[in-house]
DNA sequence: TTGATAGGCAAGTCGTTACTTGCCTATGCT
DNA sequence: AGCATAGGCAAGTAACGACTTGCCTATCAA
């Protein structure tokens, strides 16, 4: 729903997760953790990021595969894109009778 | 900022109001509150919206004129059309070389 | 099999936020 | 002037959300 993904833009360290995957996808749980620590200077721990993750996955804004003991995690932004021509609508983009 | 666009954005009230001004421009404080509670059926206080409006406002989502003893309400879309942009950018529109 | 790595679950804490309540100001009409 | 309408301000309450803490499971390498 889109109440959903709302909700799990809200919050900025979902929102940094989000730019972090779209940097580089597929990448695992510690792997965002790190790299959000050493690039961007947020120090949240590993359960935090695991539940910004969870959200963000039941938004439909991130899906995960799993492989191993590893599990990659992928940005969709299909999402994203139904949301905003919610108040966008008159704008009549390209293909528009 | 664009911390304020999707605070603004999390609360499912806030997006009614933005409905309800994406269909008639310009309302009053009370227009919005009785179109919300008949034609959406949200039972919202005045104050709530009046505290909605402000956070809308504030946001830039919503840019208020004050006319004698009402204040009317227009919508601006030009925050939401800069967020998108944040995880959209590989999708290149239309006019991109 | 043992240890280390990658991740999950659940309860509890603390701050934020939406909403209420009560009162106040200002404009317009008669 | 007097009253009604349109809106604002501020403190208090209640619930939600982010984060922590502690422990548990699963996979791989030695």
């Amino acid at each position: 729903m889109a109440e959903d993904v709302f909700k799990a833009l809200a919050d900025p360290t979902r929102r940094k997760i989000l730019d972090e995957l779209t940097e580089r996808n597929g990448q695992t749980l510690f792997e965002i953790c790190t790299r959000l620590t050493t690039k961007h200077g947020l120090g949240s721990s590993r359960q935090a990021i695991s539940q910004h993750l969870a959200v963000l996955e039941s938004a439909g804004l991130v899906v995960s595969r799993r492989q191993g003991r590893y599990k990659f995690h992928d940005l969709d932004t299909q999402p994203l894109e139904r949301i905003v021509t919610r108040w966008l609508k008159p704008d009549a983009p390209e293909g528009t009778p």
